[in-house]
DNA sequence: TCCATAATATGAGATATCTCATATAATTGT
DNA sequence: ACAATTATATGAGATATCTCATATTATGGA
């Protein structure tokens, strides 16, 4: 982990401004944190001191269960939040974070700003919009994991990960996300090839038939 | 649905003040609503024109998928708000809500408190602690349905909803709740009876060994 | 450059869960 | 009080998904 300073750390202040998401002036408070890919930045069962802002970057909120499993619960792009569940709640189990590529974000230190942070309206109603949507998604991804088979969940997910028609994602990291197991993802990637909507290019999978993908996809749809 | 007025309101906001989550009185604009049992108190893809607080009973929130299942995607108890979704975002699926008992709720109407609401600091704090808590759940419940059988969901909605040694949930319900089959539910309720955890009495169910249930829905928490 | 590790790949057998059919019992509205 | 609806119950067969074993292929670090 690297903390920007000085002159750096003003470029990403005045860059990626966020004084408007706060009443009060935040600047002053913000510390400029990169993350190297893989590296962790929050770690599982560990309290956070700051809240954080991703203004570079990307990373994945993991838990680990009591049977070893892992779960991927969610990916942090940029211009969310993440820590602002230590932020609001005394007790919380906090969720390991992980840059999924470099990651630069604003960190700003609880011991300095909680308060202020907990009085100001401009702030806490945009918090509460994010986590509204947070709330609605995983909502979403939970009633659709119990009432759709993998081939709709990853038909979705292909097509909102895939680089324009070629998808390059780590069967691994999906595994975790989508909650199946690595065997059953293959089969299913198998099953999509063969019916001639993907096909292999070495190791990334290239959409020959994004209109059949769309229409598993579509039956997850309402929100 | 039937609005109280007059005394029976006034009784109402007297009993159970909430003024204590706003910093601007919100009294005058409270109305009082009952719903009897079943009703719909927010029709599922129907904007609401309120933000509603439960004070006694409880209700289900609804959505359903495309290809006509229905999953419950939480219960709403009392000192739950809801409604919160369409407070803060223009674009929203609205989900549908169902009292399960006789329901009494305040509700505050959009028209006259939104542009408040969202400006008070007190009443956003809140309602972002009350959606982490939310999202933190939907999370949990997402993870776990994903990495563990019916077998220990059960056992920890068992623990968690029965009435003392008493368990008497609806199948129906819970089948919509857990997302499984109730062919399946039914499965997994006998291999509960058959290894004496629970025994059958009418249509409820005593608890025999909640330690041995107990040892089932350990392994899903963490939070 | 080489080794250790991580990621991909595939087969075989088990099991968790679903669908459909059908029967009976309870509940609700008229 | 009766008919219609809703909830409970059970069997049989299908399928979605998992576990485990085992290869092969990449990748990152000493």
């Amino acid at each position: 982990m690297e903390i920007y300073k000085n002159e750096k750390r003003q470029r990403y202040l005045e860059e990626y401004s966020i004084g408007y998401l706060f009443a009060f002036p935040i600047e002053e408070f913000l510390e400029v944190h990169e993350y190297k890919r893989d590296e962790w930045i929050i770690q599982e069962g560990t309290r956070p001191d700051f809240l954080f802002y991703v203004i570079e970057g990307k990373a994945k909120i993991y838990v680990t269960h009591q049977n070893g499993k892992v779960s991927l619960i969610n990916f942090i792009n940029e211009e969310d939040f993440f820590g602002e569940m230590e932020l609001l709640n005394p007790i919380y189990y906090t969720k390991g974070v992980q840059a999924s590529t470099k990651t630069v974000c604003f960190a700003i230190p609880f011991h300095r700003c909680r308060a202020r942070m907990l009085e100001d309206a401009t702030f806490l109603r945009e918090l509460a919009k994010f986590l509204s949507v947070k709330s609605t998604q995983m909502a979403a991804k939970y009633t659709q994991s119990l009432s759709f088979p993998l081939e709709n969940r990853l038909a979705d997910f292909i097509l909102q990960s895939a680089d324009g028609e070629v998808y390059k994602e780590k069967h691994v990291t999906v595994c975790d996300f989508l909650g199946v197991s690595y065997r059953h993802l293959l089969y299913v990637f198998a099953q999509f090839c063969d019916k001639g909507y993907l096909q292999k290019e070495g190791r990334h999978y290239r959409i020959l038939q994004p209109k059949e993908l769309n229409g598993l996809a579509r039956v997850l749809m309402n929100e």
